[in-house]
DNA sequence: GGTGAAAGGTCATTAAG
DNA sequence: CTTAATGACCTTTCACC
């Protein structure tokens, strides 16, 4: 889908304040409230914007560190197998996917402490398919889901 | 922070439907209104719900590409900088993490295409301080910032 | 631009641990 | 005695006409 500087400062207005109303999103972009309604029917209809969603942190519940875990599958078991069983199994599993490259998966979890990660990365092991894990810690995480950039690059081309 | 089966339940209920009045919620959950208002602010104060963000798709505007990207630093120039010049030069980078292990930084870029994705690996390749880059595309995303499985475990405990 | 309606925040009261 | 939930009131603001 093709966005303008338009899309991109409602987009930056509504990041910036996410429950603005309409009225003032209008207001501000010194345009007309059906102007507003109508991009944002077509942001939302071309999927641009999924929703307004809460946004949850680990680490507000104690979970503060961050590792990155690429999995070896055991070919005969099938990645999806594996995929579902390591959603079901392990809650503290925040992204998972499937990639080219040495590894097959690439899972991003959380835990409270270092003890409490090898006990995640164990857990994560013995699941059934699983043939090896190697894992790096996040030592800080600059920004993540960071879109903004993307959306201003965008609509300046 | 110590939260019970109750702020779960609040965030279910504002994950599936994140606009959702707190009176619906307060009715829905079986409590008042102002026990729903006391816990969201609980569950505000502590970081748990950072803030009701837009969700925006990258795939939405065209970036149907997934990559991950392990970063080798010149050790010379140091973290913070190159990491500042990443995230200026290249907008198609929506995650930046400093990492222990061999890499040291991993990033999650997006791009239009195969094409596309070579250019932005340049880009990054060509960034003073970074000595070397390997990456893997992701031939899936089973999920990503996966939190409820995490909040439901942690009310659980 | 006016009107109706609903949301959010605050408060005192009351029950429970 | 402390903590938390309840239900009602009030003010402000949005969407609709």
């Amino acid at each position: 889908m093709r966005i303008d500087e338009l899309d991109a400062a409602l987009i930056r207005l509504l990041t910036d304040s996410p429950q603005l109303p309409v009225l003032e999103c209008a207001r501000r972009l010194g345009v007309a409230r059906g102007t507003v309604i109508s991009r944002l029917a077509r942001l939302h209809e071309h999927g641009v914007i999924e929703g307004i969603v809460p946004r949850i942190d680990p680490r507000g519940l104690g979970y503060a560190l961050t590792a990155f875990c690429q999995v070896e599958i055991d070919q005969k078991v099938g990645h999806d197998k594996v995929a579902t069983a390591l959603a079901r199994a392990i809650p503290e599993i925040v992204d998972m996917h499937t990639v080219t490259g040495i590894a097959d998966m690439q899972l991003r979890v959380v835990a409270h402490d270092a003890d409490q990660l090898q006990s995640v990365l164990d857990r994560i092991a013995l699941v059934p398919g699983v043939a090896r894990t190697a894992s790096s810690i996040a030592l800080r995480t600059h920004f993540s889901s960071r879109v903004l950039p993307l959306v201003e690059h965008t609509a300046g081309a």
